[in-house]
Order: structure tokens, then sequence, then C-alpha cells
DNA sequence: CCATTGCAGCTTCCATGGAAGCTGGTAGAT
DNA sequence: ATCTACCAGCTTCCATGGAAGCTGCAATGG
């Protein structure tokens, strides 16, 4: 039989995901700055669509706390104080720690998967490294981090994991530019990838958790230092 | 002057919020239980309000992991899996061990308000166990829980945690008349008070984490054994 | 000169209707 | 008997308009 069972998930996006995605993307690239304030008419306009989607979408946004709504005043962009920064490394440092532990309890098979691909992608970031490819670290960085949640299999710890990286996501363009010691992610990533390997949960929870710890004690001077009270 | 300054947070609840308050309440409570599937335009009639409020609050509820909307079907109440309540256990061993060790790190004076509060929650909790008045249990372990979280003060993971608690919250009502071992949990709170007190962070979250977990290998079963598919 | 009041213009909030899509059943053909 | 095509009825999706609320400014009264 070919029924499609389009029933779950795999549907066209409605106006309403058009317009959630690309106001995100749009917040993501700071082409909707923060602090920035826009009419839900303006934004329809923009994105060519009428008002009611663009008002839905926005209440999604606001559910992830990329915005604001002020009734009668319109949408406003969330800025990120040096403060949020904190509160978002700490949901950073329980959710990757507990994502590396119960990496590291699985049966050996998934665990050397899992081990191989978060090798690969640290490979790359030494790469980058040695290229003086900025940009080209962050992704791999990232990739990384993503994996390390993912492939724990928790669907609501990704789904944690994706909202909160959205909204350090704009910071975190800003922050790659100010780090120097790019050599030491990588030796620590290396540190969780073999606690994982060999199985010892209590290790790559306490690995990960230094590593988001060091990254963080070492941003957030930077970040408040440079006065940055919103981005 | 006696500008009420409206301007932020403490505006009159709209339609929309009115819904979405109801509907959880409803949910909650299971008089829309667990794969009930109803139109907009039902819920609508029951609220007494137009189709609008309604969809916009079930897309809230959507993203809360509540609901899920299905399009051209209906609105259908989401209904938790012993899978689900692994995920679940683990986002909150996560959560609370973070949020224990956070409190551990607070100086002397917080954390021994913090710990103070833990403690008054925990004696009620003896004390109903003495009874035998298992609700008042409950809602005390529940105070607990909440506290800890909101001592830590960490704005999204009390967000997080408000979220998650809310999908667990009909299986805990349940789960509350199976369980047997009350005792072993007052002994385990005060141990992470104790951890708490003395300022020991890597003791609090062990704790916090060895807490969740026994309670988690106990019950999990007993939802399997019981063939609960559902709830 | 200062405070207060009224008003205009902006915004969202919510109701409503047309359009399109999915489902299930029925009638017809093979 | 079985399979296909179609149709009716249900649903959400999205556009649009009226209503109400907030803001800022100007005019008025003290």
């Amino acid at each position: 039989m070919r029924v499609e069972k389009l029933d779950e998930a795999d549907r066209r996006p409605s106006l309403v995901d058009d317009a959630y995605a690309a106001m995100k993307e749009e917040i993501r690239e700071s082409r909707f700055p923060p602090g920035y304030q826009a009419s839900e008419q303006e934004i329809a306009l923009r994105l060519g669509m009428s008002r009611t989607p663009v008002h839905e979408a926005a209440i999604r946004l606001q559910e992830d706390g990329l915005v604001r709504i002020l009734p009668r005043k319109g949408i406003i962009i969330c800025a990120l104080a040096p403060a949020d920064m904190r509160e978002i490394y700490d949901v950073v440092i329980a959710i990757e720690g507990r994502a590396a532990a119960l990496l590291a309890e699985m049966p050996e098979a998934e665990r050397g998967v899992a081990a191989t691909e978060l090798a690969a992608h640290t490979t790359i970031m030494a790469a980058a490294r040695e290229a003086g490819d900025l940009a080209g670290w962050g992704h791999a960085d990232e990739c990384f981090h993503r994996t390390l949640v993912e492939r724990a299999g928790n669907g609501r710890m990704i789904r944690i994991n994706q909202t909160i990286t959205d909204q350090a996501h704009r910071a975190r363009m800003l922050t790659l530019k100010l780090r120097r010691e790019l050599g030491a992610s990588v030796a620590e990533h290396e540190q969780i990838i073999q606690a994982i390997r060999i199985g010892n949960a209590a290790s790559a929870q306490e690995q990960a958790y230094r590593h988001r710890s060091r990254a963080r004690d070492e941003l957030l001077p930077l970040l408040e230092s440079f006065g940055l009270k919103h981005l």
C-alpha cells in the first residue's frame, strides 16, 4: 500500500512554521538586533504574510525566551546580560554533565559509536586550530556539544539543549573572537571521550562539568570587563 | 506619584492566559484524560470563549509538551509511557543535582536560610508519614523539591523544572499510592540538607542525584509491571 | 509655570468567515 | 468479492475588521 502516513510529523510547514523559522533566523543572525522593537504588522509586512501567523510564531518565540511580547507595544528582541549567560552556563553544565554520564552507562557498542563521532569532531577542532580557522573551530565545537547531548538519546534533554543553545548563539558568536586558549578545549574533549569510551560515568560527568566550568570562568569576566551589558 | 507601572509583568490576564491556565488545570487533574482528543471549537465552547484564545493557548501547551496539535484533527492530550518517565527522571536528576551544588556554593547566610526552609518541608513529610497522611506527604515532598530548585536562583532552571514537573504531575499522583518506603526519602532529604548546610557542593550534588535515582529505580519497574502503557 | 485632562494615533486582542485539507463511508466498476 | 474514486462533513489555517488599551502631546485650568 502506498499510504503516505503523513499523519505524524512530516507535513509541509504551515505559514506559522515559516514565520517561526524566519524570525528565529533573523534573531540568531542579529538582523533583528537585541533590544529591537517592532510591531507585528511591520514584521508581517517584511515576511510577506498576514499578522496572524506572525502573532502565533511570536508566542512560540516568547516561550523559547527569545522575544518578549509587550501588550499593545510590540515585540521586543530579548537582550542577554552577563547574569543570563551565567544562568545559561549552569543549565548547560547540568544537561551536558548528565548526558555524558548517560552515554558512559550505555552498552559498549553504542558508547563506542558515540565516542568515535565525538572524536571526529574534536579532530576537526584541532585541525582548525592549527589552521587558524576560528569559524571552523567554533562549528566543530558546536557539533561536539550537540552530539554529546543527542547521543544520550533523551528527547527532552535534546530539546532543552536546543532552546538554551539558541538563546546563547549570539553571545557565542561574539565570544568566539575573544577566546585565546582553544587548545584546552581539545584536551578536555578528549578526556570526556576517554571517560565515555571506558564507561566511567562519574568521570564523564565530572569532565563535562569541568570543561564547561572552565569556559564559563574564562568568558564571563571577559564579557563583564568589556561592559557588555546586553547582547 | 501613583504610577502603577503595569508596564512589566503584572497585567490582568488576557483571555489567552485564562485559556492556558484552565486547560493546564484540566489536564493536570485528568479531567482532560491522556489520549483524549477534542476540537478547538469544543474546548472553546466549554471554556466560554472563542476559538482564537484556545488555539493560541494550545500552541503554548504544545510547547510545554502537554498536548499535541494534530492539524485538521484536533488537540490531543499527551500520554506518558514509562520511557517518558525515564526521560523526565533524567532531566530532574540533572537539574536538581546542579541546583543542590549551586546552593551549597552560596554564602553561608543564604545556604542557612535555604537549608532551614528545606528542613521545614522535610519535617512535615516525616510527620505526615507518621500520621499516614499520604497526600500531605506528597505535597511536602513536592515543596521540598521545588524549593531546592527555586532557592538556587536560576530562573531558567526554575522554568525547566516547572515544565517537567507539570508533565509528570499525573504520573506522580498515581505512583504516590504505590510507594512503600516513604522513610527513605526523609533520610535522603536530610543528607542533602546537611551537605548544603556545610557547603559541600560535590556531596550535595551526589546526594540529590542518588535520591532521585533511587526513586526512579523503585518506581519505573512498578509502572512497567502494572502495564501502564500510558498516563 | 505646572499639573491635569482630553484626544489622536498607535498597538494588540479577539471574533468571525472563507478556503483548503483530511477522514471515513458509500457507490460504482472490475 | 475486492478495489477504486468520489463526496460530504469535519477540522484547522489564515485574513481581516471592530474594539479596547496604552502613550505622548497639546490644550486648558489652577
